[in-house]
DNA sequence: CTGAAAGCGCTTACAG
DNA sequence: CTGAAAGCGCTTACAG
């Protein structure tokens, strides 16, 4: 590999001459420049990483804390995954991506040892140790999902208690009056997962001021208890003219679990549910659905994450972005 | 943050002493090994890795190559990124994630600059520009997926042959002689993804050795033309009693449309595929298939990569690995 | 408009 | 068993 002292040497400048050159940072004669951009492409110099970083304390990487929790439904997890590189990419930062079981220890490991200039954590839940591993290394970083102590945070989220009241709305309005809500399983309730009593406590609320009757279910992440849920539910309430899925595990079963109890959409049933356009395409999901929209809550959390380093406190306060819910019509109600 | 100079003024020792107590390099007495390590501690002290790998030249970071092919079938990609990243730090690395369209453009950048010990290129069909780039930055690296032209390289891939065969004989061993096989889409062999006809080609010849009739069709990749695909085939072919779905897309539409045409599976069609358990797992799919092994590809191609990585051509000879193909029976054939 | 020099934080040959 | 020093490849104040 060329060195920039090689460049140098070729294009008969300094070192510090090819290094402006590069950056821009002071005005270099017409000449000049084009001898070193000719030495530069001759020998295909590329500046090393981590020289650059040494000097300059940046990296230009980023950290993306993925977190695997055992029961999650892992494919909505790569939908973030995309958006974020592309997000971060179009900044010029590199992701550096890290699963390790142990979130808190690998996000102070990157920190400190200076691997990244700002970490993603993706998918936190409240009681997260990795937010207290953040706050510990003072190193800038966005969350994406809400915890419950936001103090001195940058967090991304969907806004759920408004996708909530929007589905409550939306079925309201076309007449109906008794309505069932699969949430996501209790232990995700248990363990922090904050967006599912976001969401199934502004539905019951909404529910209750427009007086209309709401039955509350957790569902399940696995088959085949999935089905068994579901069925029991669908059981248990004869009379709902509406389903409302926040579930992305029992919503992927739902067309072929309908289909096998002879319920038609939206004659017999009106189904809506929250996920993303992927999401609705792996899985051919025909439903009315909030659209979670990760790849703007990546976009938005990297952003934020950039400004961030960019400018510290003077980014501005430190806060909780809630980005809007928007429903998208698929025709699964009437 | 601490430095290394840091610990040695708090220890009363030399900054080479540090250095060594950490590496282990040459021996240490039992009084200045604790009085180092008590400095570390209380400093919190975490080599800087920009100027390590300034110094030795060696980053601890693998490259990963992901390509995002606008046609694949997306969760499919996620089974390998786990077991990777898991691999890689067992083994000391962390994993530099690139999802560039321009992938050849981002893996030189990411070799030249010297971010990276090593790459591992995913999903490598034949004619992938990154080979091409591999091959000139001359930095270690390992293929997953397995491209025309392999000198020099070193390959990782499923042995998609031998799996077809494997699905060929057990339905030839109960009685089946007439049999279809769903291919991937046509453009997945024009491209030159090698996996479809080395799959199907595989089939093709085994049935004919057994005098077997082999309808062999490409699938689709997105619907609503899947599922019209779908019909098309089985009505194309009303005596066929089993079919081999090698195609991801298709086979997590199967359950739903067979469902609609009244077929009961295996009582009127013997269903075999090939995908992974977790695949299994998120599309509930309950089919008799060849486990794709992601986990073990992984792993087996991170290893093959960190040894030469540590060991340059004394590794041994580039060549091919070919991941023996095991089925496991869910009961979906008679 | 350009160059010589210092220094970022490590590791490791050299010396004792 | 330990230390002083060189040097990895950059960037940037300092000087002209």
């Amino acid at each position: 590999m060329a060195t920039i002292g090689d460049v140098a040497r070729v294009a008969g400048v300094s070192r510090s001459t090819v290094s402006y050159a590069l950056s821009g940072k002071r005005s270099i004669s017409p000449e000049t420049r084009r001898r070193v951009n000719d030495a530069i492409r001759a020998l295909k110099f590329t500046p090393n990483a981590g020289a650059r970083s040494l000097r300059t304390a940046q990296t230009g990487v980023l950290g993306l804390l993925v977190q695997f929790h055992e029961d999650e439904f892992a494919p909505a997890m790569l939908q973030y995954l995309l958006p974020i590189t592309e997000a971060a990419r179009a900044l010029g930062y590199d992701i550096l991506i890290m699963t390790e079981n142990d979130g808190a220890e690998a996000l102070t490991r990157a920190a400190e040892s200076g691997m990244v200039d700002g970490l993603v954590l993706l998918d936190v839940i409240d009681g997260d140790p990795r937010v207290d591993a953040l706050r510990a290394t003072q190193q800038p970083g966005v969350l994406i999902g809400l915890p419950g102590d936001t103090r001195g945070l940058d967090v991304v989220d969907l806004d759920f208690a408004a996708a909530a009241r929007n589905l409550v709305d939306h079925l309201y309005d076309l007449g109906h009056r008794d309505v069932v809500l699969v949430s996501p399983p209790r232990h995700v309730f248990d363990r922090g997962g904050t967006y599912s009593w976001r969401f199934r406590d502004a539905a019951v609320q909404r529910a209750s001021e427009l007086g209309l009757t709401l039955t509350a279910r957790y569902g399940e992440s696995q088959q085949p208890a999935i089905d068994e849920n579901l069925h029991g539910i669908l059981d248990e309430c004869p009379d709902a003219t509406g389903i409302i899925m926040h579930n992305d595990a029992s919503v992927a079963a739902l067309p072929r679990l309908l289909h096998e109890r002879g319920v038609r959409v939206p004659d017999d049933l009106s189904v809506v549910s929250l996920y993303s356009r992927d999401f609705a395409r792996w899985f051919s999901l025909p439903y009315t659905a909030i659209e979670s929209s990760p790849g703007l809550l990546g976009k938005v959390a990297i952003t934020q994450l950039t400004e961030r380093i960019a400018h510290g406190d003077e980014a501005g306060p430190h806060g909780t972005r809630l980005v809007a819910a928007e429903i998208i019509d698929r025709g699964s109600t009437r």
